[in-house]
DNA sequence: CTGAAAGCGCTTACAG
DNA sequence: CTGAAAGCGCTTACAG
């Protein structure tokens, strides 16, 4: 076993260059104002040491920035998500700032505690997509911080937000399978607390409402939030007395779930399925699909580009609320 | 525009309950040995003025834990790579410590610079999914933390390391077909710097071996590392003069642009497709398919535990090296 | 049970 | 160009 190995401090390096803590601190963020031979042999020395300047420390001084960001989602094991981190890591990565995560299990409780612990570690700013509709503790003048907030709005918050055109998306995709002719369309999504899914109920009613076609309460199931429970409720709508004749999904999870009961029983006319988000294979499958799709991606790099100009900026006026495109994307359907 | 907003202080706190700034401390680290009285005071003060310790500046005391682990993955919008982070995130985030969290691109300047950075930040520990097989700047003796490898094992460095069953996984699949008579069958996959493609490879030609068929070194593609190039290197395949009677791809998303590939011309008695790793929608696939498959948030689980136990143990002997089982799931072809 | 002093590793004025 | 002093927000001994 080797020694705990502490650390090698400014103090270490100062002192193996024979210079003072100051002149080994100038050459750290710069070297402006050094004598040449001077910086080298602070830089040979610090080398030598493997010395890497404890930011923490650096960072208590009023003044000094974190160089932290703070990023809260629901869930990671969701490819969406995913795709949205990736997004915001590619512009906070390119900022020369790092990434502090925080999974919130669409868990306000420990939403808050999240929120609190990176306060505490001195993030300068948060992006969340946050776990619920309300959130005073997401307010960007209470935490003294700038905010984004991805994916949902948040009521009577201010703060920037982007999301995705839930509603016009749905709209244009329930829109094609009643254009098609079909009359009992079914909605499988999550229930109120998931606002993404109540903005895309709100598409299907519309779509409906213009159409002048009949809503049933009976085809409408909001228990639907992961792959098994969609398949369940699925397969209950199947088993319904007059089952629905197309599907509409609220997320891509929710699809691959409807699809697992869909599929085995479809016949001549399998009912068309209209997907929120496209998923892998979608173009492979024989099963009838529309896909409303829209930039995952895009979602978690507007959201950080907010967040940066916020940041970089001491007066960046009124808070924006932008909404992306989604739109019908792919359409499997036969004629 | 509100005012900066100075976050408050314990010395904030402290004037404010009428009491020193230690046994604000003491209150905050538990409360023992200070008057109740006192102890409301202080808490109720600090609840007013919304106050977060500065984790910061308390953890450049030595001593003190920073209670941050860093996590380094070569690529966040795979979804394999975010199950792994799932897994990881669940076993860190349940001992009460965060998550920094760095995305290296597969590039191992970008991943030297990181792990720096972190380091500088005080990390506890270290989990890295490595973007090569070398890598030095990857020690935990070097770096003085305890630092885990996951799905890689990498040359000279002792550290704790988990991974998968490559070759075995590998093997059992190719065996698979080559026992249903397949005598062609091509291997899609990365190049020599993936080593679990290297291991993956080694099962494809250990299967052959013992199966005294031999492999030609045409069908052996080693050009593939996302979606795209898959499907391209599929496509040549396909337009060889004796295009393979079977496919082995190392990842699921090659599988997906293999299936791209192959499914559109599929006729009679399509080549199966062997995939190292599930991927959502396998089980629907009319096309032939044969998944080998292992427990992905499993080799977060693992590295996160192994990490925590050599954080908490100060003598937790030999680095171990783990490796999970890997196995075919499922089986689609017919006969 | 409570607090004044010293110090963690760094940077910001301020002298020279 | 260089460094001694003071201080960031906190905690660790040490007195009382």
């Amino acid at each position: 076993m080797e020694t705990p190995a502490r650390r090698p401090t400014l103090r270490d390096v100062a002192r193996r260059a024979g210079v003072s803590t100051m002149t080994v601190s100038r050459v750290l963020n710069g070297g402006e104002n050094v004598r040449p031979a001077l910086r080298r042999k602070v830089e040979s020395a610090a080398a030598e040491l493997d010395y890497r300047r404890n930011e923490n420390a650096r960072s208590i001084r009023p003044g000094q920035r974190s160089r932290l960001v703070g990023v809260i989602i629901t869930n990671i094991s969701n490819p969406y998500y995913a795709w949205v981190m990736s997004g915001i890591e590619g512009v906070i990565g390119r900022s020369g700032r790092r990434i502090l995560v925080g999974i919130s299990h669409s868990d306000v409780e420990l939403e808050k505690e999240l929120v609190r612990d990176m306060i505490g570690r001195q993030i300068e700013g948060l992006i969340v997509v946050p776990s619920d509709s309300g959130g005073a503790h997401l307010s960007p003048a209470r935490l003294g911080i700038p905010v984004a907030i991805a994916s949902r709005p948040l009521a009577g918050i201010e703060a920037d937000t982007v999301m995705v055109d839930d509603v016009g998306g749905a709209f244009e995709g329930i829109k094609h399978v009643l254009d098609a002719g079909r009359r009992r369309v079914a909605f499988v999504g999550a229930g109120e607390s998931v606002s993404t899914s109540v903005r895309r109920l709100a598409g299907y009613r519309l779509a409906h409402e213009r159409a002048g076609v009949p809503v049933f309460d009976e085809l409408i199931r909001r228990d639907a939030n992961d792959v098994a429970s969609a398949e369940t409720a699925v397969r209950q709508l199947l088993a319904l007395p007059e089952p629905p004749d197309a599907y509409f999904t609220a997320t891509n999870r929710i699809a691959v779930g409807a699809l697992r009961a869909l599929q085995p029983v479809a016949g001549e006319d399998p009912p068309p399925l209209v997907s929120f988000d496209d998923f892998d294979l979608a173009g492979l499958m024989s099963y009838p699909l529309v896909i409303v799709d829209h930039d995952a991606p895009a979602l978690g790099r507007t959201a950080a580009q907010m967040l940066l100009r916020r940041m970089d900026d001491p007066e960046p006026g009124p808070y924006v609320q932008v909404t992306l495109p989604s739109a019908v994307k792919r359409v499997t359907l036969k004629g």
